[in-house]
DNA sequence: TCACTTTGCTACAAATACTGTAGCATGGTG
DNA sequence: CACCATGCTACAGTATTTGTAGCAAAGTGA
């Protein structure tokens, strides 16, 4: 699959608007995962893929490959880790977080009814 | 695929965290695309069709179907509309707009070095 | 220096998910 | 009653993801 660059034509539209590359981006498996699971610091392969608690290697490396060409992630000594715009990026969608919780809640309560 | 509901085992991880289940959602083909897309007022099947710029109607439809049973989407006379907790998500994503202009804008830059 | 580990990653086939086109049932409209 | 629009399903073809196996390279310790 082509990495979604904004200003090209990417999966789903024609446009290449840059909401719709990120779109494409974090709409693919384990995008936004691994940014959320990154946001703990620095961490090697290996250790990110478990703290992706099921991804496959072949996806994660390819993952990573994205992110990094997107200037997401970068690769360094201490292992992979988020670029000052992947930073950015995860500060914006940092509150999914405590968001989640409450909407679980929501749910459970309303299958009470 | 069987809906990510908070609580149960979801792709990519067998705690069931609802962030799991979150990021499991969002991580789908055009989940938050209708999201994003609905943000701007009901519109009915075919028109969100349209919005989406190339969307088939079968995946449309299952998302449709997902995003509400997870309330996030509700289906009223005037079509289809972003429900509360919908509304609330997509507060807190909707930055993303301006974020991806800059980001696209760092990446164009860069490429000229 | 040589066996033993760990790490980062690739290969590849099987399993799943998504697309695209066609089209049908239902509910207007003239 | 013919004609059109809408909401959606069917289904085959294509693309993506998973899962297991394992390899090359870089430590580690004796």
């Amino acid at each position: 699959m082509a990495i979604p660059l904004p200003g090209r034509q990417v999966r789903g539209s024609t446009t290449g608007k840059p909401i719709m590359a990120l779109l494409d981006l974090l709409g693919r498996t384990w995008s936004l995962g691994i940014i959320w699971h990154l946001h703990t610091g620095p961490a090697t392969f290996r250790e990110l893929q478990q703290r992706c608690e099921k991804i496959s290697p072949t996806l994660l490396n390819t993952r990573l490959k994205e992110l990094k060409t997107l200037q997401l992630i970068e690769n360094q000594a201490s292992g992979y880790q988020l670029s000052q715009q992947g930073i950015d990026l995860f500060t914006i969608i940092s509150p999914l977080g405590s968001w989640s919780l409450q909407w679980a809640q929501a749910l459970k309560e309303e299958s009470k009814l």
